[in-house]
DNA sequence: GCCGTTTTCGGCCCGACTGTTTTCAGTCG
């Protein structure tokens, strides 16, 4: 029996060997797209039928047969041939910039390179330049890769790097040639982490912006410069991808250079169906001519979009796409079909269920957290702490907890046209019990359970401990589901699929925490919930005044859940959500 | 290996940059 993780694992590894083993091309694009798919499911792959995984786009009879094979005996026979050819230490390889699944084979037929550490002696031994294709340039970059392979494969949580991007984009326009710059890639998709950073630039003289670009101070070194292109390791220790075009081709410069991979593949695909092809400079008509170069095409009047993304996704017959959604997990179908949600915004919500104050483990007042949620715009705040058992916070005694709550009834009398309510992060104990009696949680205005030690039970019993606490009336929403921390802490197992079952029958809302660090829950839980009907809260989790921002790192979750204003009870005036939570319980 | 409003066979996204080459393969996004 395989989990989803192994059986998306697996069929990716399975494609990187076999494009070390020179495999057809496309069946190794088959396994990458299988497994890339896969990962957008939220439902247990053993678990569906065949008929529901052949639906699936990219699963065809090969996939189905090796998901079967996992499930039967954790692995695949394809897999465990391929191992005996090609070690799986080789895949470390590919991390080096430069490095690829061709040399890397290469290394390890003619050099007998196993892993990093083979590598780092036969490239010292002066080894790698006699082989072909390779030179002493080459073996001097492989060098200079192995000492931060390690940092390349880390990834920047969104947060900060919507802040180094900020920084780096004020820089650029100081430069002259400069006509407008803006930033592409993952951190515009608001992915929670973003592997490199991606700029584009629109000017007529590439090479001067490029230029600019590479000597900033910010740059540590260049990895490569061109015309229009250029890439940089930053002092940050992140890499930095900067694109120059003309501004006519600005919009199509930004659809392809904000991706995602596979979003642009599928819909190139689709342009191809139309007759035409896209590019980084336009929409393109084909009618036989594929081998033309850019610059002919442009002479022949052949572009027919390329200035603006709304302009590119038109041309294609598809209504524009916000970037969150930009996955292929059905996004171009549902702009095919006119069915694109309106994505909720930041100024549809109201107010924040989930943070802290110097009561417990935060660093301000209850009265400047206050203030700090109205001066967000907000028009109510619930202002919460953690409970008892969280001793490292100085969780609040049952007492203490009555004090606070009355404090709070003195702060709304006092504030106008601003509601004050007090909420809590009630520990969901080991067995499932709640940090609190029933009679005290029942005096506060919104109950969050969190899970927050004991990660480390199986699935099972974790998944009868939430389920327990989720089946107390008094709880209202369930706190960060996964308690992962990014580049930190893996998430606990839990059947999420059960848990969103149980939160639909009991009208139980789930966060979606806007920490930078923890963003639970995944997007693609959060849009099943929506799917499934669940209540939905976006959240700061704030532990300071400055921290009630993260609400845009929440919200940036719940777009690339598809999720809509009606789908957040954030959205909800003060008066319509106390009633919503008081009568949910009544609603089944 | 997957897929079908031209197809159950014959297609399958597209271009920039580097280093090794003397016309291009490999890598990357």
């Amino acid at each position: 029996m395989s989990s989803n993780q192994e059986i998306i694992d697996q069929l990716r590894i399975i494609g990187q060997l076999l494009e070390m083993d020179k495999a057809n091309p496309f069946r190794i694009r088959a396994y990458e797209r299988a497994s890339q798919t896969l990962s957008g499911l939220t439902q247990k792959i053993t678990d569906m039928t065949e008929d529901e995984l052949k639906a699936i786009p990219g699963i065809g009879p090969g996939m189905i047969g090796h998901i079967k094979e996992m499930k039967a005996t954790g692995t695949t026979k394809e897999f465990e041939t391929l191992k005996k050819r090609i070690p799986e230490s080789l895949l470390k390889l590919l991390e080096i910039p430069g490095l690829g699944p061709k040399r890397a084979k290469l290394l390890h037929d003619e050099l007998n390179v196993k892993s990093l550490d083979d590598l780092k002696k036969a490239a010292e031994g002066g080894k790698l330049r006699a082989l072909p294709g390779f030179g002493e340039k080459l073996e001097e970059n492989i060098l200079k890769g192995l000492s931060f392979a390690q940092a390349a494969g880390k990834r920047m949580l969104l947060w900060d790097a919507k802040m180094l991007m900020e920084t780096l984009l004020k820089e650029i326009k100081r430069c002259p040639a400069v006509i407008e710059t803006t930033p592409a890639g993952s951190l515009r998709r608001g992915k929670e982490t973003v592997g490199d950073l991606d700029i584009l630039c629109t000017a007529r003289d590439g090479a001067k912006v490029i230029e600019f670009f590479t000597k900033l101070p910010q740059v540590e070194k260049i990895m490569a410069a061109g015309e229009t292109k250029a890439t940089v390791w930053l002092k940050s220790q992140i890499q930095c991808d900067l694109r120059v075009v003309p501004p006519e081709s600005f919009g199509a410069a930004l659809q392809y250079f904000t991706g995602s991979k596979e979003h642009n593949v599928v819909l190139r695909e689709h342009a191809l169906k139309l007759g035409y092809t896209i590019n980084e400079y336009g929409v393109f008509e084909v009618k036989g001519d594929r081998l033309l170069t850019i610059d002919d095409r442009v002479e022949k009047g052949k572009r027919i979009a390329g200035k603006t993304e709304e302009e590119i996704y038109k041309a294609l017959g598809l209504a524009w796409i916000p970037p969150e959604l930009r996955e292929n997990r059905g996004e171009i179908e549902a702009a095919k079909a006119n069915k694109l949600p309106k994505l909720v915004e930041l100024k549809d919500v109201k107010g924040d269920f989930h943070n802290h104050t110097n009561l417990t483990d935060g660093v301000n007042t209850l009265e400047q957290m206050v203030e700090a949620a109205q001066a967000m715009g907000w028009e109510w705040v619930f202002i919460g702490d953690h409970s008892q058992s969280l001793k490292i916070a100085k969780g609040l005694s049952p007492q203490k907890l009555h004090e606070t709550i009355a404090q709070v009834r003195e702060l709304n009398k006092k504030s106008k046209d601003f509601r004050v309510f007090r909420s809590m992060e009630v520990d969901i104990l080991k067995d499932g019990k709640m940090d609190y009696e029933d009679q005290d949680l029942d005096a506060i205005d919104a109950v969050i359970a969190s899970v927050h030690g004991s990660m480390k039970q199986p699935e099972e019993e974790m998944t009868a401990r939430v389920s327990r606490a989720i089946n107390n009336p008094h709880v209202d929403i369930v706190g960060h589901l996964s308690g992962r921390l990014l580049n930190r802490r893996e998430p606990y197992q839990i059947n999420t699929e059960a848990i969103l079952e149980l939160c639909k029958k009991t009208n139980t809302a789930l966060e979606l925490n806007g920490q930078p660090e923890r963003q639970d829950l995944f997007d693609i839980h959060a849009h099943r919930a929506k799917n499934l009907g669940v209540p939905l809260a976006v959240t700061t989790d704030a532990h300071s005044i400055h921290q009630l921002a993260y609400m845009e790192v929440a919200v940036t979750i719940a777009r690339r859940a598809w999720l809509e204003k009606k789908d957040l009870i954030n959205t909800m005036n003060a008066e319509d959500l106390m009633d919503w939570l008081k009568n949910r319980k009544g609603s089944e």
